[in-house]
DNA sequence: CTTGTGTCCTGTAGGC
DNA sequence: TGCCTACAGGACACAA
């Protein structure tokens, strides 16, 4: 579900929620909702500390805990965080609990099971978080340019959509952002990234710090699914923003044609053939 | 090393 | 109403 704006918003929503306050309890609802260590070692490794501070790295959130340990949440497709009155009505799908000694609790819900919560002791990082140790660069990160993205396509000949959702090389980067990052760079998602000129990489480039700041501004997208809601239950605003995505058969707003949607490996991707190349 | 495809899991929407 | 298919903001294992 949420790429880097939309996890991005809940981090600053749950902040202030959840710093200094310590974890009492924890209720493991689904077993394989939690991704590493062990049920036993995941309780007993969060019980009694407190949360120092939670940071963003691509799509993963990561909590801070004192004295020591993070506790690091990956939501892929659907999940959810929300903070909850540990009396009130238990939320449906949740998975995980984190009960504070304030009688608040933060809830994972997460109906796929496919996103997953860890925790994590040492400084090292377990196998199955390998993928967090080889981010590349955001696109919110002010070395992200031209110059580092033609490096990391150079030589490359797959479509540039799969590149620009390859986390090694555009941490945060998911399927509605890499469309809408296209359609205002004018490049179609299936151009080899071979064929791009450095002068559209740039363009390219450009897009993709644009499009993720104005994510994070408008606090994510919702679409009319309200799969993604920030934690206190308000919709993101950027679906407004959208050019492209979700819009087959609709015109576009340049130049009035109807985009188009393909399938690219197994995902939606969608475009306009006349304004992209 | 690179690329494309299948798979994990569950719910929902739409066609018949 | 029921059954079937397609689809869903992601990432990884695997084969070629």
């Amino acid at each position: 579900m949420p790429e880097l704006p939309e996890v991005e918003t809940i981090k600053r929503h749950l902040a202030p929620l959840l710093t200094d306050n310590q974890i009492k309890t924890v209720l493991v609802r689904r077993a394989d909702a939690v991704g590493y260590p062990d049920i036993k070692n995941f309780r007993t490794g969060l019980e009694g500390k407190k949360i120092k501070q939670l940071v963003r790295r691509g799509k993963y959130l990561i909590i801070h805990l004192h004295p020591h340990g993070r506790l690091i949440f990956h939501l892929r497709l659907s999940g959810h965080l929300r903070v909850v009155n540990n009396n009130d009505e238990i939320p449906a799908y949740e998975r995980v609990r984190l009960v504070f000694t304030s009688g608040r609790a933060l809830s994972f819900i997460e109906p796929r099971v496919l996103g997953k919560v860890y925790y994590v002791d040492g400084a090292g990082l377990p196998s199955v978080l390998q993928g967090l140790g080889r981010l590349g660069l955001e696109p919110i990160d002010r070395r992200f340019n031209g110059k580092y993205l033609r490096e990391k396509l150079r030589g490359r000949r797959a479509k540039i959509k799969s590149l620009l959702m390859d986390q090694r090389i555009c941490a945060g980067v998911g399927n509605i952002y890499s469309d809408e990052a296209l359609f205002r760079a004018k490049i179609r998602p299936t151009r080899r990234a071979n064929t791009l000129k450095p002068d559209e990489i740039t363009q390219l480039a450009q897009a993709l710090r644009a499009v993720l700041k104005s994510g994070i501004k408008w606090m994510g997208t919702t679409m009319t699914d309200n799969r993604y809601l920030q934690p206190d239950g308000a919709r993101g605003e950027f679906q407004n923003q959208l050019r492209v995505f979700g819009k087959k058969g609709m015109p576009c707003g340049i130049c009035g044609r109807p985009i188009k949607r393909l399938k690219l490996g197994n995902r939606s991707s969608y475009f306009c053939p006349r304004c992209q190349h």
